[in-house]
RNA sequence: GGGGGAGUGGUGGAAUGGCAGACACAGCAGACUCAAAAUCUGCCGGACGCACAGUCCGUGAGGGUUCAAGUCCCUCCUCCCCCA
């Protein structure tokens, strides 16, 4: 009998220092063992992890342990989303420099890295705040400035007066700003801009191949809507006094003879010629309405502007309107409305007193009747006063007639998209300089590949307020221009962190490479990534955005795979106050004092234990003594029984089979959870029963029985737990070697199973009894017996059996009346 | 308004048409202890009941399908996420 205690702290201590070896976690990627990416989101260093760090790094290191033991060449790699806004408000405020503040929250990250046991291959970090990291940002910027990727306009931007910088479309919430939630405000500038929708297309095709089958449905669902691909038509209606062209969208065009109006969008290019007097004033105020608020915020409100246009196809004249919810940036900025067949168009139309016009009425049924209709009907139908479309489907009828417009010549079939380019351009410090020069003769000219990278000054002013540091830095600023040698001004602005994060992941296959981003050799084996694994926040942005990189890069020859992931996991986040812990809230649970008070080990199998990983989940500490109590019952079972465990031989016991019963039965609810959905928090619970079985046989447990039963414990709970079980295979069982180098067990099935089955017999579907009998006993057998039972005598005595229903080792249900 | 989730004991959760509440937390009672911690044992959805005898009720509400529904279908309520 041992009387040790379960020391966490020290025992984790002494393997983090031995698990620095830095082959223990090496990814080789040379074809030894079939290769598998298991990736994590590498985190933004705030200053500490916070539970959502652990959980999203627990679960990844539970199953990068669990490939490792199964065979694979894994690669597991973790780096550092190292740019942001954070870095410079912080250095506003606490007078450090954003690289330090920087650098050393990296370092305290990474220790607590360690600290958690995780199996990183470190070699392969990435620190995307370091030049040796940006200047590959900078060189594919010119790569894609040579593709006609990058480019240059003037454009209205998202500008957050309180972090002074331009917000991108997927970074405005609500109007607000996503980081400090201040009002945004509109701001013309010129930028730079990735032309992702090049790839819209491709974007969204592979959203129903490719992703279809790994990636949680409801990211695909949300990529599709932004994305947001509509199929229409532009169609021309002329202005009836000058007869210039009014081009319109429409998705609908087998409504257009129910046009009643065309609306134009306040910025529209003719509008101005349109109105005068107090129509051109209510129009001014929509302009600067839309520079003030967000359009899905502002009443609908819409001012006639006492001109008509012609419709195409029945050369009928209808009224022009400027209407404040029409958008100039989507579509022609102009539309038709058909307020009989579009409810939005049905409200403005009521609104305004414009006719409405019912021409297409149900499959089964009649024209709804212009004078009393109710509500727009939105349905596909059929056509009806449709000239040579009457009578015709109108799903056919939107094809026929959009053909129709293209051979007369006054539209095209066409296709817009909702999402935008990528705006890339911030006036901020703590950023990836932007390699372009301008200069007065030559323009807009690229920094030469050779003078890459272009490294950010560490002397810089915060002032705080107002436009980048960057500009006041005049060695940075003045330099000759690369063509023509004359003074010249270097851009100030640099990019979005989301460029980092857009393809860091490549970056691990080959970090060191001077020469180029990586070896296409290096990363081939690798990719697409077998298994990525992160918050459900970064379905869009991020995922959208490294989907197109990786496009680009195809495109370039850099890489062969067309998306970057194969499988996606979006893990739940953890809340605290029903909100994302996270640092700007301040409501974030830092993991070091419950690893200071019961270790690493506990810290990981709480989390997990806690949810299902997909989950949202509130912290809620209250159970993470169950968890160490576990830990500490397997640690004292173990130190108890390693003696017994060496002197194999003598007899089976009827305890060893109960126990080597429940040992089988858990490795195959473990090893079945790692094969399918994840669901950890159960695979925990097994092992916990595993235990609770494990004790009640332990007294009459033979040293065979024991032996085996120790060893395949400590190796099943290597993944959850890598500390305890390590220390207990090496010191207590005195076992060579690393845990996560052994093959990880095979449960069998002849052990797993139980002696007979427990028949639960039902009357009327209520449980009356049960019984056990051999498996695959017989269904007549199984109703003599049922029938025989006293407690289900009871409930048939005297009653008319009318059926019953017999699931062979599984139920039986006697239906009785009377 | 549209799309997608979710709703189960005091709590986290389990149960993918077949015994609701596994496993754990908290709680209560007891053992050990001078005492506390740790550890161990027992109880732990509700009602009736002397009861680990039995019966009835019970998975947001109501209806339906089925021998059998937390699970499938319809209607409704509440909450969360995404998009307008």
């Amino acid at each position: 009998m041992s009387d040790k205690t379960y020391d966490p702290v020290s025992m984790e201590t002494k393997w983090c220092d031995l698990w620095r070896d830095p082959d223990l976690y090496k990814a080789r990627g040379d074809g030894s063992r079939p290769p598998y990416y298991v990736l994590e989101m590498f985190p933004y260093p705030s200053g500490k992890l916070h539970m959502g760090h652990v959980r999203n790094y627990s679960i990844g290191d539970a199953l990068a342990r669990y490939l490792w033991m199964k065979g694979h060449d894994v690669l597991h790699p973790i780096g550092w989303d190292a740019f942001g806004l954070p870095a410079e408000n912080a250095a506003i405020k606490n007078k450090m420099h954003p690289r330090d503040w920087t650098l050393s929250n990296v370092a305290f990250m990474k220790q607590q890295l360690i600290r958690l046991g995780f199996s990183y291959d470190w070699a392969r970090e990435v620190t995307t705040c370091l030049p040796d990291y940006y200047r590959w940002n900078q060189w594919f910027f010119l790569k894609m400035l040579e593709r006609g990727i990058a480019y240059r306009k003037n454009a209205q931007v998202n500008w957050c007066p309180d972090c002074a910088t331009v917000l991108a479309n997927e970074q405005v919430e609500e109007g607000r700003c996503w980081r400090c939630s201040a009002a945004v405000e509109p701001k013309e500038l010129e930028q730079w801009f990735f032309r992702i929708t090049a790839y819209a297309d491709e974007l969204l095709e592979e959203t129903y191949k490719s992703l279809e089958n790994g990636w949680p449905e409801r990211v695909l669902t949300m990529q599709r809507n932004w994305i947001g691909r509509s199929e229409g038509a532009e169609v021309d209606f002329t202005h009836e006094a000058t007869g210039s062209k009014i081009r319109v969208f429409t998705t609908r065009i087998d409504t257009i003879y129910g046009a009643t109006c065309v609306i134009l969008a306040p910025q529209h290019p003719l509008t101005a010629s349109l109105v005068s007097g107090g129509a051109a004033v209510e129009v001014n105020a929509m302009i600067a309405e839309h520079r003030r608020k967000d359009p899905g915020d502002v009443e609908k409100k819409g001012v006639f502007t006492g001109h008509y246009a012609v419709n195409p196809y029945n050369q009928e004249k209808v009224p022009i309107w400027v209407g404040n919810f029409v958008l100039m940036g989507y579509g022609t900025g102009a539309i038709m409305a058909v307020p009989a067949h579009d409810e939005r168009d049905f409200a403005f139309c009521k609104q305004y007193g414009i006719e409405i016009r019912p021409v297409i009425r149900p499959a089964d049924g009649a024209l709804a009747d212009a004078a009393t209709i109710k509500e727009a009907f939105v349905d596909y139908g059929v056509c009806e006063n449709t000239g040579q479309w009457s009578g015709l489907p109108s799903v056919e009828a939107r094809r026929s007639m959009a053909e129709y417009a293209e051979n007369h010549n006054f539209g095209i079939a066409a296709i817009t998209f909702r999402i935008k380019d990528w705006g890339v351009s911030r006036q901020r410090y703590w950023g990836t300089p932007i390699p372009v020069i301008h200069c007065p003769a030559c323009g807009v000219v690229p920094v030469p590949y050779d003078q890459l990278p272009v490294e950010l000054p560490y002397e810089v002013e915060f002032s705080g307020k107002g436009r980048s540091p960057l500009e006041q830095v005049s060695s940075f600023v003045n330099v000759s221009c690369p063509t023509c040698n004359a003074p010249a001004r270097r851009e100030t602005d640099t990019m979005d962190t989301f460029v980092d994060s857009s393809w860091y992941f490549y970056r691990y296959c080959d970090p060191k490479n001077e020469h180029a981003p990586l070896d296409p050799a290096k990363a081939a084996p690798w990719f697409p990534i077998n298994q990525y694994i992160g918050g459900v926040t970064h379905a869009i942005m991020h995922l959208i955005y490294s989907r197109f990189w990786t496009k680009v890069m195809r495109d370039i020859g850099l890489v062969s795979n067309n998306e970057p992931v194969t499988n996606l996991f979006t893990q739940g986040m953890v809340q605290l106050g029903g909100k994302a812990m996270s640092k700007s809230r301040g409501n974030v649970v830092d993991p070091d004092e419950m690893i200071a008070k019961y270790g690493a080990d506990t810290c990981r199998m709480f989390t997990l234990f806690a949810a299902p990983p997909e989950k949202d989940m509130e912290w809620n500490e209250s159970g993470v003594q169950g968890q160490h109590r576990f830990l500490s019952r397997v640690y004292r079972f173990v130190c108890r029984n390693t003696e017994k465990a060496r002197h194999v031989g003598g007899e089976p016991t009827e305890a060893d089979r109960k126990a080597l019963r429940k040992l089988h039965q858990t490795l195959t609810k473990v090893s079945a959870d790692f094969d399918s959905r994840w669901h950890f928090n159960t695979s925990i619970a097994a092992l916990n029963e595993l235990q609770n079985t494990l004790e009640e046989h332990e007294a009459n447990l033979s040293g065979q029985a024991a032996a085996q039963i120790l060893e395949t414990l400590c190796l099943m709970l290597h993944p959850f737990a890598p500390f305890l079980s390590q220390e207990l295979w090496s010191v207590e069982l005195g076992r060579e070697g690393q845990l996560i180098r052994q093959q990880w067990p095979q449960a069998d099935p002849e052990l797993a199973r139980e002696e007979g089955a427990e028949i639960p017999i039902q009357v009327n579907g209520k449980l009356r009894s049960r019984i056990t009998v051999p498996f695959g006993t017989p269904k007549d057998q199984l109703e003599q017996l049922a029938r025989a039972d006293e407690k289900v005598k009871a409930h048939v005595d005297g009653k008319q059996v009318i059926k019953v229903v017999i699931v062979p080792d599984k139920l039986i249900n006697i239906v009785v009346k009377g």
